[in-house]
DNA sequence: TAGATTGTTAATCGATTAACAATC
DNA sequence: TAGATTGTTAATCGATTAACAATC
């Protein structure tokens, strides 16, 4: 389906037009011109059009884009409608939070274990499902083939646990962890979700917009 | 101590090289030049230098970046010193994660607030913290002046709370809700951590990535 | 048909990279 | 001093915006 090389600025900003025609369809909306969704989304027009172009003519000239139909493109351009197979490394509050969380259904994912290195936690479960030993994970990805794996793992074991992982065939990580992941593997993909980076982003933010205001003290 | 307006996308890279210099000074490194570090980091060392000068000249020729006074600088531009008061709304799977997982002092923050709007959970303790009613939002801010809030509540219930808490005087928002802050407030500061628009650039970027590739079929 | 809005090309803007003079 | 590496200007590249012809 796809064409050329899509730029990476382009990809990032699917999902959130995903999100936002999804809105659309619940408050029943049938329709919707570039010029209506710039306006909510607060982006250009322009950039609306040329980004969606980037995959096929999905609108219709005179009339706008069909919100429903619109939808279900980008969703299969991102593949939602897949079901590759996850596995979740580290059971610790972030690896909780993200197995009971998310809906990976939604998203074109299973979950098909949970993986963690302190055994005292061994057989517990999360989201109705065990967590297995570390120790079990080579044998694992050899069984089941595992497409994706998430690390939400300190940084000091994630690069050894990256290349077990890519030994077994993964090829997708979602990564939490404060190791950067490097592009070695070319096959591979990767998305960082640093929080920690995030939140020093908001640090410099919040006090550098206030720099015009007098602020008020308080006292 | 800033100078001028510095674009969005070296405020991105400064965490990140906030991490990488934290782990040279782990190892012991004294100095390093642009370009070791952009070996590391994997980006052009014209880029560090242009990056690094938007703040001034932390270098000296002949001789590169003294690591740990580099890092503190970075630190100190990111407002990493400071003890700024932080709520956070929504105590569920992911707000539990956050207020345990995060280690807010090492960014300038300090959590002084966590609230639900389930009050089954009032009075119970997260982070040696007790979960407070959100009926007591409005009257917290009015005492404490709470300066972020981090919100890890749905979507629905987002809108009014920005509002409220805007009304109350918080000026950052670290928002992990599928609601898009918008910068209706000039004078807010908002980063989105929307998770599942990750998890979906992470879907496309596995299937095209494999595209040249005969992906062996498991069967 | 006339009006609206897309698809697409061209113009602008900003960010990255390259080059080199300044200087430790 | 000679070598190394920064700070900074200029060149390139890519992404965004504007404009408009195509067309529903």
């Amino acid at each position: 389906m796809q064409e050329k090389n899509i730029s990476k600025s382009v990809i990032r900003r699917l999902p959130r037009y995903y999100r936002f025609l999804g809105e659309l369809l619940k408050e029943g909306a049938e329709k919707i011109s570039s010029r209506e969704l710039s306006e909510r989304m607060r982006l250009t027009a322009s950039q609306i059009r040329q980004d969606l172009n980037c995959f096929g003519g999905f609108g219709q000239q005179g009339y706008g884009y069909n919100v429903s139909e619109l939808r279900e493109q980008i969703g299969a351009i991102l593949h939602l409608d897949d079901a590759r197979t996850v596995i979740l490394i580290g059971a610790g509050n972030l690896g909780r939070a993200v197995a009971v969380h998310i809906d990976f259904e939604r998203y074109g994912c299973r979950l098909v274990g949970i993986f963690d290195r302190d055994d005292t936690l061994t057989g517990e479960s999360i989201a109705g499902m065990r967590i297995r030993s570390a120790d079990e994970l080579r044998a694992f990805c050899a069984a089941e083939h595992p497409a994706m794996a998430i690390l939400c793992i300190p940084r000091d074991g994630a690069e050894d646990v990256v290349k077990t992982l890519i030994g077994g065939g993964v090829r997708a990580f979602w990564n939490f962890s404060h190791y950067d992941i490097h592009a070695d593997y070319p096959e591979t993909a990767v998305e960082n979700v640093h929080l920690t980076d995030s939140l020093m982003i908001l640090s410099y933010l919040m006090e550098e917009n206030g720099e015009t205001e007098d602020d008020t003290v308080t006292n």
